[in-house]
DNA sequence: GTTCTAACA
DNA sequence: TGTTAGGA
């Protein structure tokens, strides 16, 4: 009974591409609240709101497999593990581009 | 203009 | 992931 939007606009409200809503589908991260006679793909706002909370583990960096466990059995923990494990990778990347930024500056000075 | 599938770079 | 094909 809610107002359905097709992929085009849920892709445009949500700043990705179309071909990345449907390949989150192919994963099985992102069924269509309904798909049409004509195989028009709809989607709710709980479609919306999935999306929502699939981007923003991609943002983490978190893997597709992952999010989709995540999502099977929605447990705030989980969520909170991630952004922990996520930080944690982050701040490695942090170190490795100062080290690299560092042994350029070597360089620099020895040339 | 938008959607679909499928396939390729 | 982006892009392309070819048809609805």
């Amino acid at each position: 009974m809610n107002p359905s939007i097709m992929i085009f606009k849920l892709a445009k409200l949500m700043h990705v591409s179309v071909h990345q809503i449907r390949y989150f589908e192919e994963n099985g991260l992102l069924p269509p609240a309904l798909t049409g006679d004509n195989q028009y793909r709809m989607y709710g706002t709980d479609e919306m709101y999935r999306l929502a909370h699939i981007l923003l583990l991609r943002q983490l960096d978190v893997a597709v497999p992952q999010v989709k466990r995540c999502l099977e059995h929605y447990i705030a923990a989980d969520d909170q593990a991630l952004l922990k494990q996520s930080t944690r990778t982050l701040e490695q990347q942090i170190t490795d581009l100062q080290v690299q930024a560092l042994q350029q500056r070597i360089g620099a000075i020895q040339a």
